[in-house]
DNA sequence: ATACATACC
DNA sequence: TACTGGTATGTAT
């Protein structure tokens, strides 16, 4: 082994093939030198090292299982067709896909750039880069450092969100007039249940697609590629065949469906990233889709049956890609920052408790609580290390955030860190409206007291607003005319400020 | 319930 | 000099 596949330093090209200036060996010296030494590498080292150590063990329970092959085998087949037999064809999805969509939105601001090598990010990190820069080899999630060397002339430019947004809302708009439930992702990419509207307007997909291709460019000036099937993961897969400003239409048909997966690479499946692909590889000599499927009773036998599933079914087509379903709440909120590295406890709290504002102004914007605070620690040798409590009651504000996640900090304090992370979930809404008056008038409550007048207050312990008018009362006497706040729990946790932590 | 790993953009 | 941040989910214990 000469030294880490650069696949695992942030320099895998698997996004849309453009002929490269640089052969891909020429990029992956340049990337392997540009890492060489740092701490990074070496983590990446440790991290494949790991993953050729878990490839070997399954390598060994396959030859402990080989016996009990061609059993498995009719089995296989028997769940294959009956997979096959469910497979549902009527429903028709489009998924759009923003070209360099960050770069793009630069590009319109900036014209002279769309001719030159240019990204958006900054030095540590790139988000994405326009045509010319891939070229080069500059992908997205490569640190600009690195990209510099791949490309000296190469323009980065610091990314503003408040201008993808806006441009994302113009794509937005056009997306919903096709199907007002559209989901998007992210900023950049959307998945469409186009079934109704092409039963509405007659036109068939290509056309469908060429239009909405032809008002999201009209209504942004930013060009996408669309990809259209019968599931969405199909409609994905595809968005990717004819990058940039292009677009692949699947028929809804077995034979066509399966014909276009068997040359897919596995890493193309939504959920296959590259250690799943590598040990995909190494084990079973698996690189696309046809593979999985001619493997399929191996990974039936080595894998879990989630992931085997996921993976057959994905293999045919059929996988109920991220999205399919509900598009759910939200399970956790988290907020983490990397920076110099440090090593006193002291300067730890100073950067968990700034965290722990973030997120707590954050839960409040959503009015969310929750119960199990987690913090997360990656030491200045890029190993990360979480730890978590669950409380018996929600917390939402920085005080109570901190005070646990303070604990879990200083109990199992690293040497040294260069990321700090707080997160909460065991979700609920905290805003008491979803009682009812009932359960006020049933529950044998204690009546809280004035943290002020030190009196006991006429309302449930839950009913803050009235608690907050008590407070408020009597914090300013001489006021009958108190404004009500609109977010009732301020008032509380301003009043109890002074005694918290720094 | 907790820790860790993988994945996505 | 320098390798993100936010969220979800799977796996193992």
């Amino acid at each position: 082994m000469s030294g880490v596949n650069t696949t695992f330093l942030g320099g895998h090209a698997t996004k849309s093939g453009l002929p490269e200036a640089r052969d891909r060996t020429q990029i992956d010296k340049i990337i392997q030198e540009a890492s060489k030494g740092s701490k990074f590498y070496a983590f990446q080292q440790r991290r494949e090292q790991r993953i050729a150590e878990k490839v070997a063990a399954l390598q060994i329970k396959k030859t402990q299982l080989s016996t009990g092959y061609s059993k498995a085998e009719q089995e296989t087949r028997k769940w294959l067709a009956d997979a096959e037999s469910r497979r549902i064809l009527e429903r028709t999805y489009l998924h759009i896909d923003m070209d360099a969509f960050f770069a793009a939105v630069e590009v319109l601001r900036r014209p002279e750039l769309a001719t030159v090598p240019m990204a958006v990010g900054g030095e540590s990190m790139l988000s994405t880069s326009n045509y010319v820069a891939r070229t080069f080899g500059v992908v997205a999630a490569m640190p600009g450092y690195i990209a510099r060397k791949l490309c000296p002339h190469l323009i980065i430019i610091p990314p503003d969100y408040t201008a993808y947004r806006a441009a994302g809302a113009k794509v937005h708009e056009v997306l919903r007039s096709y199907d007002p439930n559209m989901s998007s992702f992210s900023l950049d990419e959307a998945s469409l249940d186009i079934t109704d509207y092409l039963a509405r307007s007659s036109a068939t997909p290509e056309e469908v697609t060429e239009e909405l291709r032809g008002r999201v460019l009209r209504a942004s000036n930013l060009t996408c590629s669309a990809g259209v099937g019968c599931s969405r993961q199909l409609a994905k897969i595809g968005s990717n065949v004819n990058k940039p400003n292009g677009q692949f239409i699947l028929p809804p048909d077995p034979e066509k469906i399966l014909e276009f997966l068997k040359k897919q690479p596995v890493k193309r499946i939504n959920g296959i990233g590259k250690v799943t692909a590598k040990i995909l590889e190494d084990l079973l000599k698996v690189v696309t889709c046809a593979d999985i499927i001619s493997q399929a009773t191996w990974i039936r036998l080595l894998f879990s049956e989630i992931q085997s599933e996921f993976l057959l079914l994905s293999a045919l087509g059929m996988g109920s890609a991220f999205g399919d379903g509900d598009g759910s709440e939200r399970k956790s909120m988290s907020v983490e920052r990397t920076f110099k590295k440090i090593d006193a406890l002291s300067d730890m709290q100073v950067v968990l408790k700034k965290l722990c504002k973030r997120l707590a102004e954050d839960l409040l914007e959503e009015e969310w609580a929750g119960k199990t605070v987690s913090i997360k620690m990656k030491t200045a040798a890029f190993d990360t290390l979480t730890r978590a409590v669950t409380l018996e009651n929600p917390v939402s504000t920085d005080e109570e955030i901190y005070k646990h996640a303070s604990k879990l900090l200083s109990k199992n304090k690293p040497p040294d860190l260069r990321l700090l992370g707080v997160r909460l979930s065991g979700l609920t809404t905290d805003a008491p409206r979803y009682r009812c008056l009932d359960d006020f008038a049933h529950e044998p409550v204690e009546r809280p007291s004035c943290p002020v007048c030190t009196q006991s207050i006429d309302a449930h312990p839950d009913d803050t607003l009235r608690i907050n008018e008590h407070i408020d009362k009597c914090l300013v006497p001489q006021s009958n005319l108190v404004p009500q706040s609109k977010k009732p729990r301020r008032t509380l946790d301003a009043f109890f400020n002074k005694s918290g932590p720094l």
